[in-house]
DNA sequence: TTTGAAACTTTTATGTA
DNA sequence: TACATAAAAGTTTCAAA
């Protein structure tokens, strides 16, 4: 990974839909240079997708809560992950350092879904009891981190 | 709103650079059709953005935080989100209920880098005490909610 | 690793239903 | 709205440096 590598993980990280053409043009490199540049950072595991940002309240996900799990004593980490997984309100999920398992971001339509959503949180085998955080509004979410791509990384533990 | 909407905004959420030609053959649209909708889309701000997902460790992000920022009794909390907002380190940010008026997402290169963003964080005006939960894995984290896709949206709030 | 050229695909504007 | 068409633009492959 060069300059030029993260020059152009920083344009696509800002739009993801740059063409090649663009790409090369703002980092001064021929289209094809570029395509095999980001070619070797999707299969090196650097870039690991590219996705639509969707307004959350436009698809009627206008509720977000931060949950934090505390296990049972018996509970299996891996196990209540896989279950949390299946749920659908659950858009992401940490496992933690503390006396919760996990920390778990829910995304549901009302407050409603979220009771709905809390309780079957707490029916997962292995979850004792939920801590919940209501999200009164995002400030910001998900932005790059652009300290890291000025210097050169140290660590490429892909 | 419509369900073509629906299933090319779960397309473009799994792939952000399907074409107009792929999303056309997976709805059974044509191209020309499908970018009329997504142009209709980006335009109301169902469809904000576009972005390059990057494995944190590669560019030597390899340890994240979440952190609860409890304010002064005098903290304007728009002037804390606002400083929030200049620390490169912080990725994400929620004002939200509770005894804490921000939850934000952290991430550094190393534990060192942690300790010196917190004192940073401490640092800022109106942040009486921080409190901080290491991420020890992230188990899944973005993920499309999908049910919300399923059905049609009551809530446009766009 | 980079490049330019060639073949192929997609985008995007326009006109029509 | 949706579609077909066609010109412009972009992608992708490849041989050469």
């Amino acid at each position: 990974m060069d300059s030029l590598d993260r020059k152009i993980i920083a344009a696509l990280r800002v739009n993801g839909r740059a063409t090649y053409a663009d790409l090369g043009r703002s980092v001064g490199l021929s289209a094809s240079s570029v395509h095999e540049r980001v070619g070797k950072l999707e299969a090196a595991g650097v870039i690991t997708g590219y996705h639509a940002v969707v307004n959350p309240s436009a698809v009627g996900l206008g509720v977000t809560a931060l949950v934090g799990i505390q296990p049972t004593d018996t509970a299996e980490d891996d196990d209540v992950a896989e279950a949390l997984s299946q749920l659908d309100e659950v858009e992401s999920c940490y496992a933690v350092a503390g006396d919760e398992a996990f920390v778990v971001k829910v995304r549901v339509s009302t407050v409603d879904d979220l009771e709905r959503a809390l309780s079957r949180l707490r029916r997962i085998a292995g979850v004792a009891r939920t801590r919940t955080t209501v999200v009164l509004s995002t400030r910001f979410e998900g932005r790059a981190n652009n300290a890291s791509l000025d210097s050169p990384s140290v660590n490429s533990g892909a």
